[in-house]
DNA sequence: GATTAGGGCAACCTAATGGTTGCATAAGCC
DNA sequence: GGCTTATGCAACCATTAGGTTGCCCTAATC
């Protein structure tokens, strides 16, 4: 009954989704989108809460590999890491894709009764 | 500095990401995708957890407007709505769009130097 | 060298999450 | 009718999450 693939990596996947599961992380990966490298000061100015918040979002988000921080000076500059990104949308594809084919199936049951 | 698009839907999108940020909920969803309704109790049976615990997860993703109920009976068959998947991919590909393009201007402006 | 700006660390607080158990209800079946 | 099965409702519990504040450290700047 189980379907293998995506059942099997739901151990890696879900703290991925978990990370993008947050207003304010989503924000800020909005923001990272955009290209280049922003520091934490940059980034905290563009949401409403405190510094050390926006750090913690940042290290949840690296957690999850999404995201990938860089030393520079005295500055820590984060970027997107749109891997994990790709391996999450690739997840949503399968499931649409092994749902309209289920549909399919279930269709041409019905018709063929 | 933002990213209109994809942040100003961040309140929308974050719940359909953090109910997919649970690897017993992504069990759920991958079982679901398989196509057809499945009771209560058949998706207890896949999984290690209580009949109950199933039951919150199921209103969370239902909260999400990931999954759908029907009433049948005694029986209350889950199936999944793959439209909020949709629009969670989307947003994906939009991001990785982004990054792809921001990238392509970086390297053009360091080419031109 | 003193000041300022960027950031780390740790403690703390509250609310939400993931899970349980116990009991009640409703629909099927003998 | 009486047993069984599928589910709902509510209370409860432990842990995590999101956020804060306070203090310390280090790199720039004047």
């Amino acid at each position: 009954m189980n379907q293998g693939g995506i059942a099997q990596s739901s151990e890696t996947l879900a703290p991925i989704f978990a990370a993008l599961g947050d207003p304010t992380r989503l924000k800020l990966v909005a923001t990272l989108c955009v290209g280049g490298a922003f520091s934490i000061a940059q980034l905290t100015a563009n949401t409403d809460i405190s510094r050390q918040g926006v750090t913690k979002h940042l290290q949840v988000l690296a957690d999850a590999g999404v995201v990938r921080d860089v030393k520079l000076g005295r500055e820590r500059l984060w970027q997107l890491e749109p891997a994990q990104l790709e391996e999450a949308k690739r997840t949503l594809e399968a499931i649409g894709k092994e749902w309209e084919a289920a549909l399919g199936r279930l269709k041409s049951f019905a018709e063929s009764k």
